[in-house]
DNA sequence: AAAATAAGTGAGTGATAACTCATTTTAATG
DNA sequence: CATTAAAATGAGTTATCACTCACTTATTTT
């Protein structure tokens, strides 16, 4: 059984789902884009109809409730992001040993910025959504964080073992990888100023190495 | 002229206020945690009448709009949020030489990290408005920016020069800092598990010095 | 204690927004 | 072209919510 590439799950043609027609595939677009600008609660759907060039009954045709619209437009992205951040290490990276510390970041974010570049405005969605959901929050985190601990785990423990990462606790170097793509996240969502996007992937990567490079800042000094 | 100095802006006591009635007290708090539990919009003011255990009329009483109201809740920390981000490098600070990175890596850090710690709540409402509102997180920027790129960048061309940082454009290392300080962030807002808070300052500093440290790791690669 | 001022109340109001449905328009099929 | 099915429409319904106001209760002043 084959596992996708994380490639595939880049770009959502909408248009390719099933049978839909142009006026819906409009509703998506227009819906997407006004959750990302203006947030879910001050999207009515009077506005996606406007901005979707369609009557507002158009709108219920498919999608019963304004939340089952939000959910169709998250529903390809939320089907593949825990193999996305959790896996990709499960079977051939994970017996493959890293040579360096560089390989293993550079393996880790590769995917994960392209990922994260080419669905901003589907993560800006999930974000406002899991901000204040905390059931749905923890929902999901419980499915992604203890897959994620383990196939991680097992690669940074090989690292560890040929003194080539540094000697933190796992969950330590797990939570500065991903503080690491929340800050690039952040900057992503909020479309900061005096940011060259393209050249945000070699610089996590670099920052990353140099975070978990054995030397001897290492030592985390209490307050 | 003295500058107060930032612990004096923690733990906003909202009873301090000229004269405030216990209701009105209860109303703020109600507020300040509805707005940071289901979102702005998602609360209604009669939720919040409700939660204070107070008729909805008195909401009105004080305050005209429940945008007012935010406003009220935000008003403290929105008024020394810009000296705490931009400056306290203007005076003393910057005309003193950092005799290390760790130690301006710490000046950064220790400030600003127990102030956001002392005011999660409020930071999340800041969020979720500025999130969805472009013309004002330009207007927020636009001010901080500028301050923020003058002050640091002296004391950043200070340690250059003496080679204590490593060699990128100034507006790279701005920004792994505030990336470094959003990973943390979204941390404490989205409560993420497995974190020991306490740890966090000491962490974070000593990431930063490492990332700023000079070393062979410094080359960013092209992708 | 009486008068005056301020604080608090909650039923009521208008507007908005999510959602429905009888009808019309478009597309598919024989 | 006629028939049928699907898609689209937009006026209408219902519920919620921000906000008001005439009135009551508490507090201060004289």
């Amino acid at each position: 059984m084959e596992r996708p590439r994380i490639r595939d799950y880049f770009q959502w043609d909408l248009s390719q789902n099933e049978t839909i027609t142009p006026k819906q595939r409009a509703i998506l677009q227009a819906s997407l884009d006004l959750f990302a600008e203006k947030g879910f609660d001050q999207t009515s759907t009077s506005d996606i109809a406007q901005r979707a060039g369609v009557a507002e009954g158009t709108v219920y045709r498919r999608y019963k409730t304004k939340a089952a619209l939000r959910d169709a437009i998250l529903a390809p992205i939320t089907a593949h992001i825990v193999p996305i951040l959790a896996s990709d290490f499960s079977e051939d990276k994970l017996r493959q040993r890293y040579p360096s510390l560089q390989a293993f970041v550079t393996a880790i974010f590769t995917d994960r910025v392209a990922f994260a570049k080419a669905n901003v405005k589907e993560l800006k969605v999930i974000f406002e959504m899991v901000a204040f959901d905390t059931e749905r929050r923890e929902q999901i985190l419980s499915q992604i964080a203890p897959k994620m601990v383990k196939q991680m785990g097992s690669v940074i423990n090989q690292l560890k073992a040929d003194h080539l990462i540094v000697d933190w606790p796992n969950d330590l170097i797990l939570q500065s990888l991903l503080s690491q793509l929340f800050g690039y996240l952040a900057q992503l969502m909020l479309e900061l100023p005096g940011t060259e996007i393209e050249r945000e992937q070699a610089y996590l990567i670099t920052v990353m190495t140099k975070i978990l490079t054995p030397g001897e800042h290492d030592q985390i000094t209490g307050q």
